[in-house]
DNA sequence: CTGAAAGCGCTTACAG
DNA sequence: CTGAAAGCGCTTACAG
């Protein structure tokens, strides 16, 4: 096993101070005035021995690593996946790498996995923060070091932040089972404290109130993210045999899967006898007897959009709080 | 923004050198025969300045970055997110993080992503290599970097890996078919390169031939990962009217989803009228008339023992090369 | 039991 | 247009 070829080893081979080598290869052979010459012969040598930079050692000298540290609830959700995808697809263009960690929506292994890579020199975050991690993010943001929050957020805290508009997107779905004619629309949604869940059964609750139903909250239903399956089955049932209800909004993907299963164990047809809207896509959908509407979050451009805040405030192009709410729109088949 | 607090700093504060700082915060303490005091007051200032080493200029130093690339298809791709997320686990366990980039199945990505991720550091790669890269493997190989080939492999390439009995749960899933009394079995594989895919055309053809059936590979399709949909959609159709099999076997998760949709879309029952085996748990089968039997792999498990292999190689535990072939078990409801 | 020193491979202000 | 030098924050062999 060679050692690696360094700055020192091309200055070597072709007799000149390592200064030199490092402007040209960093494209600053210009501003410097290093001669054409002297930039072709290191270009040259460069490629010939293989020059790989230590970036280590640069990251040692100039404090960057140009490093992305990206933290989500867990990587094997898909709507995570492909937030990750788009992530890293958008760092590489800007020359970033990603560097990543699972929370399990549990604030004390967040706290772990964020000590973690901050060890690592990452120069910026991407988090998808977990209940009660109020106080941790708020206490990174005050290390200074840039923070883009992603899918959630908090209230009363200035950070950037790229989220979709929960809110408008349940009203949207709400609103279209009630212009189909339903009157007794189900809601079943996580019971959680994080704001972006509580948007959407807001968003539930001020359409039917703005469609005259009283009692609004009747028929919402919280369930608890460990015993998702047997709550579900229980609110499900309860839903279309004591309530009555002939349409259910499902609240989020996972709650969707096991909400349509559940229906469809329980004999209805959907959506003839229970129809249904679901927040974010799934295939599972085709294979109903029918697609059903669901509500699309637009996860590249939420992925495009948190990296490029964060890399402009990691180079300090732009230090201004940014908080970007997109628009996630329901499709009808 | 102030600087963060280093071993100096530390060392200034009660006045010992930063030797014995960094071996206090090493746990060197003993070996170096530090004595109990000062190691007491060195790991107290630590707390009180709430120190977090830098890890670039240990990296520098040490030449060990303790950080792993990962390399897979497509981070977005169930299989691949869920083999992140353990690996993820895992490498955490042992105090290592790790990086990722997706190549697309496509060799000149691949060679990117590795270029990128090869200048930031990484002590060892696990890779998942996609068509054609053999010889940018073989390159990897003999620079000398401890490297896991994980899902795919090479033959004549001597790397560590770990994969599947593909040829096996192949055979099994297809054995399966013939025992229910089906002797006309379509197989729809994706036509590819790769070894892995290949064994499982292998040991589908296998097990037809074990079976006495003639011409076996008759109703072998192979489909091009590109125009998949379309490509489904004509074999499945083709295999259904005209070749009149009895049952289908999937060959991957993809594949899978798309062939079942397009049995619905034909108007076939599953598993009444086509009877039907997959590669690959999926939600979806949950969604059919009746779940259908399914191979199951040991995700967790290559995901663990990739870290492992690698990891005793980085740290000169172990240098055996090893090839794990795990087993991959069929479902049957 | 402790300290001084070298050096990992870069970047960059400075001098000429 | 080019080179010498300092220094980023560690680790570790060595001397005492």
């Amino acid at each position: 096993m060679t050692r690696k070829t360094s700055l020192k080893d091309i200055a070597n081979k072709i007799g000149v101070s390592a200064s030199l080598v490092s402007y040209v290869l960093n494209g600053k052979d210009k501003e410097n005035r290093v001669s054409e010459e002297t930039a072709t012969k290191i270009r040259k040598a460069a490629k010939e021995l293989n020059y790989i930079p230590n970036l280590s050692a640069r990251s040692l000298k100039t404090n960057k690593s140009h490093t992305i540290g990206l933290i989500v609830a867990d990587i094997s959700n898909p709507f995570f996946s492909n937030l990750a995808r788009t992530i890293e697809d958008e760092a590489y263009a800007h020359n970033y790498t990603v560097i990543f960690g699972s929370s399990d929506e549990n604030e004390d292994k967040f706290k772990r996995v964020l000590d973690f890579l901050s060890t690592r020199q990452v120069d910026g975050f991407i988090i998808a923060s977990p209940e009660e991690s109020r106080e941790t993010v708020s206490k990174l943001k005050e290390s200074n070091i840039p923070l883009v929050l992603i899918d959630r957020y908090f209230n009363d805290l200035e950070t950037n932040s790229v989220t979709v508009d929960n809110f408008q997107a349940s009203f949207d779905a709400t609103t279209y089972l009630l212009n189909k004619g339903h009157q007794r629309i189900g809601g079943i949604m996580y019971d959680s404290t994080l704001l972006h869940y509580q948007d959407r059964s807001n968003g539930y609750l001020e359409a039917l109130k703005q469609a005259g139903i009283v009692d609004a909250d009747k028929f919402l239903r919280k369930v608890n993210h460990q015993s998702l399956q047997s709550e579900i089955k229980t609110e499900v049932q309860k839903l279309i045999f004591d309530d009555q209800v002939t349409a259910i909004y499902f609240s989020t993907n996972t709650i969707a899967t096991e909400g349509l299963r559940q229906i469809r164990n329980f004999g209805k047809k959907i959506p003839d006898e229970i129809d249904v809207v679901a927040f974010d896509e799934n295939v599972i959908y085709q294979f109903l007897e029918e697609p059903i509407p669901f509500i699309r979050q637009p996860i590249k451009e939420m992925g495009q959009e948190a990296v490029r805040i964060l890399i402009d405030q990691i180079e300090q192009k732009d230090l201004e709080i940014k908080n970007r709410l997109l628009k996630a729109s329901l499709e009808i088949n």
